[in-house]
DNA sequence: CTATGTAAACAAC
DNA sequence: GTTGTTTACATAG
C-alpha cells in the first residue's frame, strides 16, 4: 500500500508543535513555499506529515527522497494491513453525506429529517481529513476502492434515514458521480483538505463553529492531533485557531467549558504526561471508543440531579453546595472510585464484560496495568457503577510516548494502523448498521445507543469469550437501562 | 426532558 | 493562576 502523505492540521501553537511534530517535518511546514503536494492525492498546503512508528513510540523519519519540494510516495505497511482494508473495516457502510460536518446541525445537505440530533457524533462526522482514504490510500487499487466505499467514508454520521432515501439525495448523487469518475485527483473532487477549509467550504464564514458543541470541536481537535492527544493548552489554542468560541467573548467562559467538557464527556480521557512537559495538566486523549463512534453529548454524562427547575427561585441558590461537595478533593475521591470501577471490569466495554461477570474477581483492573488515567465519568453519578467502555484503555496506553500512544486495540499484529495515528479499530459486522435508535426498547435489546455486538464470526469480543449481550444499566435520564460504558 | 453552554465552588499544584 | 471535577442554572428545541 502507498501512502503518499498523511495529512492533518495542527495547532499552531509552538508547544505543540514542538511536542508534537519531528524537526523535519516543523521545518517542513515552515517552509515558505507550502510544498507541492501529487496531484493524484493533494493535501493541505502548509501541513505535513506525521507517521507514527508502529510501537507508537514516536514517528518515522520522512521517506527517502522526502523534500517538502518534492514529495515522494511511500510504501507504508507498519502492519501488513492495507489501509483499504483498515477503512473497509472501520467504516463498513456507506454512507452519504455532504462535505460539511454540520450540516446535521445545520439542516445542510440533508433533508430535515435527518438532522435530528445524533445520539453520538460518529467519527468520521469530525474525521474530517485525518481518515480520508483519498487522502491517505493509494487509490489506483481498485479491486480495494472497489470494496471501500472511500467516499463515503467521508463524514458519515448518525443517519437515521435510511439508505434509499439517501439516494435520492443530492448529496449521495453527487458522491455517487465522485465516484464514478474514478480518481478523485480533481482538486475539487477532493475532500475537505484541512478542517479551517471545511470551514470555508461548508459555509464560507465563521458561523460554522459557533453552532457546533463543545463536545464536538474538542473531538475534530483531538482527531487531528497525533495520537489524538492534546494538552488543555493546545485545546485552547486549536480552538482560538479553529473556532470562534473564543474570539467571541473576551470571557473566559469558553475555557470552563472545553474543561468541563473534557472532564465530563466520556469521550475524553487524560493520560499521564510522563517526561519532561509541561507538568502542567495532563494530555487529554480521545478515547477508542470515541475515536471509532464519536462522541456523545455531554449531557449524558452528567449526573442525575432532579431537575429542580419546578421550584426554582430563580436565582442561584446562596449556599449551594456544601464544601467539597464538588470539585476538589471529594471530587477526585469519587472520580478515583468511579475509576476504580470502571477498571474494575466491565466498565470498560460492555461488551468486555467476563462471564463471570463484571465483578468476577478474575477480571483484570485496567487500572493496574497502565492505563489512561481516565477520570473522565463516562458513568453517571457515584452511585452509578461507573461503566465504560474504554477498551482504549485497556492495553492502550503507552506510559513511555505521551505524543504518540499505542492503542494496541484489539492487541494484535494486525493492529491496524493509519498513518497519523489512528488506530482503526475495526470489528464492526459490515452488515451491521453504524447506529441505532436510542429508544430504549422494551424487549431484550441492547440499550439502543450502543451498537449491537456483531453477531458474525470473527466478532473479536465473542473471540475474547465475552459475551455478547450488554447487559442493561441505567442511563442518566433513562431508568429502563444504565448505558453501559458511555 | 434533552442537549448544551456557562458560571462557579473547590482542590491541588 | 492553571488545571480538573463537579454542581447548578439557563436556555433552546
Amino acid at each position: 500500500m502507498k501512502v503518499t502523505s498523511v495529512a492533518t492540521t495542527f495547532p499552531e501553537s509552538d508547544t505543540y508543535r514542538e511536542r508534537h511534530l519531528p524537526a523535519a517535518i516543523m521545518r517542513a511546514d515552515d517552509a515558505a513555499t507550502p510544498p507541492l503536494w501529487t496531484t493524484q492525492y493533494p493535501f493541505p498546503l502548509g501541513r505535513t506529515l506525521a507517521l507514527p512508528n508502529a510501537d507508537g513510540t514516536g514517528y518515522q523519519d520522512l521517506p527517502p527522497g522526502y523534500t517538502p519540494e518534492s514529495p515522494t510516495t511511500f510504501d507504508y505497511t507498519p502492519h501488513g494491513l492495507s489501509f483499504s482494508d483498515n477503512y473497509n473495516l472501520a467504516f463498513p457502510t456507506l454512507i452519504p453525506s455532504s462535505s460539511c460536518p454540520r450540516a446535521y446541525a445545520h439542516g445542510l445537505g440533508f433533508p430535515s429529517s435527518m438532522s435530528s440530533m445524533p445520539n453520538s457524533y460518529p467519527p468520521s462526522a469530525y474525521l474530517l481529513e485525518p481518515q480520508r482514504p483519498q487522502e491517505v490510500l493509494d487509490i489506483p487499487n481498485m479491486s480495494t476502492s472497489s470494496q471501500l466505499p472511500q467516499m463515503q467514508l467521508n463524514d458519515d454520521f448518525e443517519d437515521p434515514v435510511p439508505r434509499a432515501e439517501w439516494k435520492e439525495h443530492p448529496t449521495y448523487s453527487q458522491m455517487q458521480s465522485s465516484e464514478d469518475s474514478g480518481l478523485r485527483s480533481a482538486p475539487q473532487d477532493a475532500p475537505s483538505m484541512g478542517h479551517s477549509d471545511v470551514k470555508i467550504e461548508c459555509l464560507g464564514d465563521d458561523a460554522v463553529d459557533k453552532e457546533q458543541p463543545y463536545a464536538q470541536l474538542i473531538y475534530r481537535a483531538l482527531m487531528e492531533a497525533p495520537g489524538h492527544t492534546m494538552i488543555l493548552r493546545d485545546i485552547y489554542n486549536w480552538f482560538k485557531e479553529n473556532t470562534d468560541k473564543a474570539a467571541d467573548k473576551e470571557t473566559k467562559g469558553w475555557q470552563n467549558s472545553i474543561r468541563h467538557n473534557l472532564s465530563m464527556n466520556g469521550a475524553f480521557e487524560k493520560v499521564d504526561q510522563p517526561g519532561d512537559e509541561t507538568k502542567k495538566g495532563f494530555l487529554w486523549k480521545l478515547t477508542e471508543e470515541a475515536i471509532r463512534e464519536g462522541v456523545k453529548s455531554t449531557t449524558r454524562y452528567r449526573s442525575k440531579q432532579p431537575n429542580k427547575r419546578g421550584h426554582r427561585s430563580g436565582h442561584p441558590q446562596p449556599q449551594r453546595q456544601i464544601s467539597g461537595a464538588k470539585g476538589g478533593q471529594a471530587s477526585k475521591r469519587s472520580a478515583k472510585l468511579r475509576r476504580s470501577n470502571r477498571m474494575n471490569g466491565f466498565y470498560a466495554n460492555p461488551r468486555s464484560v467476563p462471564p463471570d461477570g463484571p465483578y468476577s474477581p478474575g477480571y483484570e483492573s485496567a487500572f493496574d496495568i497502565g492505563i489512561p488515567l481516565s477520570t473522565s465519568p463516562y458513568y453517571t453519578s457515584d452511585s452509578d457503577s461507573g461503566q465504560s467502555i474504554d477498551l482504549g484503555g485497556i492495553g492502550g496506553y503507552s506510559p513511555g510516548s505521551p505524543t504518540a500512544p499505542v492503542h494496541s486495540y484489539p492487541a494484535s499484529s494486525h493492529e491496524p494502523l493509519v498513518p497519523n495515528g489512528f488506530h482503526v479499530i475495526l470489528p464492526i459486522d459490515p452488515q451491521e448498521p453504524l447506529f441505532y435508535d436510542d429508544t430504549p426498547s422494551n424487549t431484550s435489546s441492547p440499550p439502543a445507543d450502543e451498537p449491537l455486538t456483531p453477531s458474525s464470526v470473527g466478532d473479536w469480543e465473542t473471540e475474547n469469550g465475552y459475551p455478547t449481550v450488554t447487559p442493561y444499566i441505567f442511563d442518566d435520564y433513562n431508568p429502563n437501562y444504565r448505558e453501559s460504558l458511555h
